[in-house]
DNA sequence: GATTAATAAATTGTTAACAATTTAATTGAC
DNA sequence: GTCAATTAAATTGTTAACAATTTATTAATC
C-alpha cells in the first residue's frame, strides 16, 4: 500500500493557521510575534514556524526586521488598498474568464459546496470563518485557471480583506456569491465577472 | 563604538544572488534546486539556503514540492504575462504619482546614479548586469512611495523578465530610462507616468 | 530481457544546541 | 532621582545531526 501523501505540508497548515488569526485579528497591530511561543503552540520547533512566519512576510501580511522578528504589518493606506484591489481584480477577472470555458462538472460541485459553506459560516456569523470560506471560494477559479498566479492571488486578498472587510454584512455576502456562482454554473462569463466586480471592492 | 548592522541579511543576500542567476538564465527550466549544493557554494549550512528558496517560491520564481524540493518555475503564458504586466503597471505608476512630489534632492541623486549604472550595464551589454539595474531603478521609487508594496512589485517584475524580456535592445533601454527619470527630476508626473507606460510591456 | 521487489543512496524535513544580537534589568556615579 | 554603563535575560540566526521521504541502484523472478 503506496502511503497515502499529506495533503498539506506541515510549513503550510501553520502558515494557514496563523494567516486565519491575522485575519480574525487575534493579534494587535504592531505586536511583535515570538516564534518559541507560536512553536510550543503547534508543538513543534522552531525551524517550520520560521518557514511560516518568512512566508506571511513575503504575502505581506508581516513586517520582517533582521534580528527583531516580524510585526503584524501596519495596514494599507486608503490608497494603497485601491490599488491592491484593483490589481486582484484584474487577475481575478482574467481567471474567471479563463475558468468558465474549462470549468467541469466536478468544479461546479466543488464550488457549490464552498458556497454552501460560506452560507453557513454567514448564517452562524462567525467573522473568521466567513473570511474563510470567502477566500476558499474566489480561490478555488484563481487555482484551476492560473496555480502560477495563485499564490500573488492570495497575498493581494488578504491584504485587502485585513484592511477592512465588508464581510460584516453576512446577507450582502451571500447575495453576492450567490449571483456570482449561479453565473458561473451557467457558464455565464460575462456575468461572472460583472459580479465579481461589485463584490470586490 | 556601535557595530554596524548588516546593510543585507544572510538571507537576503542569498535570494538576491540566486534571483540574478533566474533572472540571467542559469538555470535551467525544470531543472531541480539543490540546497546542499548551494549551501556549500555560499559557504553556510541549508537554512539559510533553504529561507531563499523559499522567499523565491513566494515570488513565484520557483516552484515547491513537499518532499521534493524546488524547480524553476515554468514561465508564464503569454497571457498571463499580460495580466501580471497590467497589474504591475497599475502598482508602478501609483508609486511614480506618489513618489514625484515627495522626492527629495538626495532621491534625484541617487535615481542618478542608478541611470549611470544601467546606462554602462547597457554599453557593456551585460543581460544580468542590466537586468539588475532596470530593477534596481524602478524598485527605488516603488520603495520610496510604498514600502508596503515592494516585495509585490517585485515578484510580479522578476517574472515578467523572465517570461521575456525587451531587455535586450539595449540603446533603447538606455533611452526610455533616460526619458523617464527626466521627467521624473523636472516633477512632472504624468509624462514620468506616460513613458513608464511605454518602458514596461 | 523485462518487470517487480528489495536495497542503498541521495535529498528534504525536523529538531535541538549553540552563537550572535537585541532587549530588559541592574548597578553605580553624580 | 536621573542618566549612563554594565550585566543578565530573552530572542533571533546558524549550524550539524538525525528522521522521513524520495530517487536510484541492485537483485530476483518470470
Amino acid at each position: 500500500m503506496k502511503p497515502f501523501p499529506r495533503r498539506q505540508s506541515y510549513r503550510d497548515s501553520i502558515t494557514n493557521v496563523i494567516r486565519r488569526d491575522l485575519m480574525s485579528g487575534k493579534f494587535k497591530c504592531d505586536e511583535p510575534i515570538r516564534e518559541q511561543k507560536l512553536a510550543t503552540r503547534f508543538g513543534t520547533s522552531r525551524g517550520p514556524v520560521r518557514d511560516a512566519l518568512m512566508q506571511l512576510t513575503q504575502e505581506g501580511v508581516l513586517e520582517y526586521q533582521p534580528n527583531k522578528g516580524v510585526r503584524v504589518s501596519s495596514l494599507l493606506t486608503d490608497e494603497e488598498r485601491d490599488v491592491v484591489v484593483a490589481m486582484r481584480l484584474e487577475l481575478e477577472m482574467y481567471c474567471m474568464k479563463k475558468f468558465i470555458p474549462i470549468a467541469s462538472e466536478e468544479d461546479f460541485k466543488n464550488i457549490s459546496v464552498l458556497l454552501e459553506r460560506l452560507t453557513n459560516a454567514c448564517e452562524v456569523a462567525s467573522l473568521p470563518e466567513v473570511a474563510e470560506c470567502d477566500l476558499a471560494l474566489h480561490r478555488y477559479w484563481v487555482a484551476q485557471a492560473s496555480s502560477h498566479l495563485e499564490s500573488t492571488w492570495l497575498g493581494l486578498s488578504v491584504r485587502m480583506i485585513m484592511k477592512y472587510s465588508r464581510l460584516e454584512n453576512y446577507d450582502q455576502a451571500i447575495e453576492e456569491h450567490t449571483r456570482i456562482v449561479e453565473a458561473v454554473l451557467s457558464r455565464d462569463a460575462d456575468k461572472a465577472i460583472y459580479y465579481l466586480g461589485e463584490n470586490i471592492l
